[in-house]
DNA sequence: TGTATTTGACCTTT
DNA sequence: AAAGGTCAAATACA
């Protein structure tokens, strides 16, 4: 019997850790994917071929996006042990106890303590991989935070899914650049790791208003340090961003680049160097050198 | 003027 | 107490 369980767990073990190895390469799939797009579709001419190209890119990383999920579910499964119902139970108090604050006060203003209820997330729920272009991953991201992190030169920072109002779609990510991302083919690397499934039913456009399909827009700040385009362009980078399109320097206008309807699969305008982000544009042109 | 981003404050977790 | 995550007022931009 005992001998039993030892198997069952040794069974759960081993199938938990395949659905790791399975979800890494995944996400590198993923990865590629994303960074193969970034590469081929500026380079077509915008008519209904290039259109089919976004198309398929966007069900390839849709497919595995579902597989992610599936894998994550099946892996939540597989590595639930008996007191797991603790900690479920634990979660669930502290559930009630963060709901039993989120009181409002006479005006029925929401007080800060209940505004500001948040757990720590948990790291295995989350999905990391590398990348040159953080936010092209087909989806749309509101920046809602930048934190400097401890022993890191760049700042993380956090996005969640544009449609979490509308919708209620929980997905949020975290970008940060890695400390050692200009390495010898001066490529720079971000670590963006997702949190949740995306929920929202938007992704191809065909959902969303017009007016909500622009979301990710970046600006270049002198005074502050933040925002994705200088975490590229941190204090000490900033002399370095200079436009590699065509090796010239970029004017006081194209340093305020900003990034319109990026995601919009259909939309081939979205592709065209131009309308990136310098570092965006600087991390696809370096990866497509 | 509306919307997105920045950033300091606040909260929870460790 | 430190670190990480989120909120929301202030700010910037189109």
């Amino acid at each position: 019997m005992k001998h039993q369980q030892y198997n069952s767990r040794c069974l759960a073990q081993s199938s938990a850790s395949d659905h790791r190895s399975a979800m890494k390469e995944i996400a590198r799939g993923q990865s590629l994917v994303t960074q193969l797009r970034a590469i081929v579709l500026p380079a077509l001419q915008a008519d209904e071929r290039s259109e089919l190209v976004a198309h398929m890119f966007q069900n390839i990383l849709d497919c595995s996006s579902k597989a992610m999920a599936e894998l994550q579910m099946h892996q939540a499964r597989s590595t639930r042990r008996p007191d797991d119902d603790d900690v479920l139970v634990d979660d669930m108090k502290r559930m009630k106890k963060i709901s039993s604050v989120d009181c409002k006060n006479e005006e029925g203003v929401t007080t800060a303590k209940s505004r500001h209820q948040h757990k720590r997330r948990r790291f295995d729920d989350s999905v990391s991989l590398e990348t040159p272009v953080p936010l092209y991953d087909g989806r749309q991201w509101k920046k809602y935070g930048q934190k400097h992190i401890n022993n890191t030169k760049h700042s993380r920072s956090y996005y969640r899914c544009t449609y979490r109002q509308e919708q209620g779609c929980q997905a949020t990510k975290t970008v940060q650049q890695q400390d050692d991302s200009s390495g010898a083919d001066h490529t720079l690397m971000y670590t963006v790791v997702y949190y949740g499934q995306h929920t929202c039913k938007d992704n191809d456009g065909a959902n969303a208003s017009p007016d909500d399909s622009e979301t990710h827009t970046t600006r270049s700040n002198s005074d502050s340090q933040s925002s994705i385009s200088s975490t590229c362009t941190d204090p000490c980078d900033n002399q370095n961003q200079t436009s590699l399109h065509d090796n010239k320097p970029i004017d006081d206008k194209s340093e305020k680049l900003v990034t319109k309807d990026m995601y919009e699969p259909f939309d081939m305008t979205a592709f065209a160097p131009f309308d990136l982000d310098g570092w965006e544009l600087d991390a696809l042109l370096r990866f497509g050198a």
